[in-house]
DNA sequence: CGTGTGACCATTTGGTATTATAGTCACTAT
DNA sequence: ATAGTGACTATAATACCAAATGGTCACACG
């Protein structure tokens, strides 16, 4: 199996290279330090030591390497989110921690990493592959702890499981999506609880 | 009793003038046709034959015409809406037509008269009077209906009103706001109704 | 074959000189 | 007092050119 999240369309040359990962690594520091558009490639370069044609036998662009560093960062916040609902079995208390749980992260890299987040501002902008999977992600998680909260009994069976799943969402999106949220900065302190409660109160049965 | 729907804090001189007026028309104008930053406050003189110092009589600043069109944008779209839940007397159904007609009529402004939606647009970045007061009658036409279904049983008594409120208007904002509408593009065909029915049924008594 | 690079080109970007614009004020005319 | 303006300034936009940057390629070395 091609690890297709470390491997994305966008790489090329030798998957599994020591040289590959002192990029990542480099990019990381520089791109999380210095921004996006202000390290260059040949910085990157510098930073390895190796000069700058070679960044591009493993990369196909500069934003390829950025798309990676991107991936990891919504990784990052996917990891978290997942560790938040592995606390509780009750779904709709699964529900309340993933949507409070992806409001932090997301503010955490916020203001704590904004280099990083303005990478995945424009990646959300421009619809990376990084994002995509993202959201995918995202909604995938969603779907499981609804499906499970009608096993449960705890969530209403009438209503189609994807509308609920596409809802609940769209609900969320303002929170999720690193574009929307800092449009959202003034409401991340309630609109987690509020809205969780909506749409917990949607879902019962 | 000052209207300041018409004359807001921004404006000065005298409140009822026909050059007032005069000066509104030709922005509108103007700034539909060749957007805000295009035109120049010399522009709407020439276009009213009178000299730019005169046009700072009526208006302390370019933004403050701004403000006046935009606004009138919006009030364009709150009458939208509220003709649409004029059609219907049961509260539930005046919800729908809403969140439906608020997103169509943004999306118009959006589609067909993009250089007034950009400055709509701005006006929301930067918290102008008019996108404030705009928020503040949606969430009265909002806090109203949903009165209403409770007086009538069509929702449910429970839960804090403001805080169902609150929570409703956060679900709409993405559709409402115009800086964010251009994010949501993509979701503006099945969202007002998905998101009714999410809404509804968190109302259900 | 895999590792690695300097020289090269087409676009962007950054700096700067210049122009255009927002906004004011003293003033005239009625 | 109200109606109206030309001349002025500080700041913002623009136009311009030089330097920097993303990206490629032919080639060298083991």
């Amino acid at each position: 199996m091609k690890k297709t999240s470390t491997y994305p369309v966008s790489a090329r040359g030798p998957a599994d290279h020591e040289v590959r990962d002192q990029i990542v690594a480099a990019a990381t520091e520089h791109f999380s330090r210095y921004g996006y558009e202000k390290t260059t490639v040949s910085d990157l370069a510098k930073a390895i030591g190796f000069s700058k044609a070679y960044i591009y036998k493993f990369f196909e662009s500069k934003q390829a390497i950025g798309e990676m560093i991107c991936a990891n960062c919504l990784r990052q916040i996917e990891a978290e989110v997942s560790a938040a609902m592995a606390e509780t079995d009750l779904a709709p208390e699964k529900l309340r921690r993933m949507f409070k749980a992806a409001t932090e992260a997301s503010l955490k890299l916020f203001f704590q990493d904004r280099k990083l987040y303005e990478i995945a501002a424009s990646a959300a902008t421009e619809n990376w592959q990084a994002v995509v999977a993202y959201e995918g992600h995202i909604q995938k998680l969603l779907q499981d702890v609804l499906q499970e909260g009608r096993q449960s009994g705890d969530f209403e069976r009438k209503t189609p499981l994807d509308e609920t799943a596409k809802a609940i969402y769209l609900v969320m999106r303002p929170y999720l999506n690193p574009l929307l949220l800092q449009y959202s900065l003034d409401y991340t302190e309630e609109a987690p609880m509020h809205l969780s409660n909506l749409v917990l109160r949607s879902l019962s049965p």
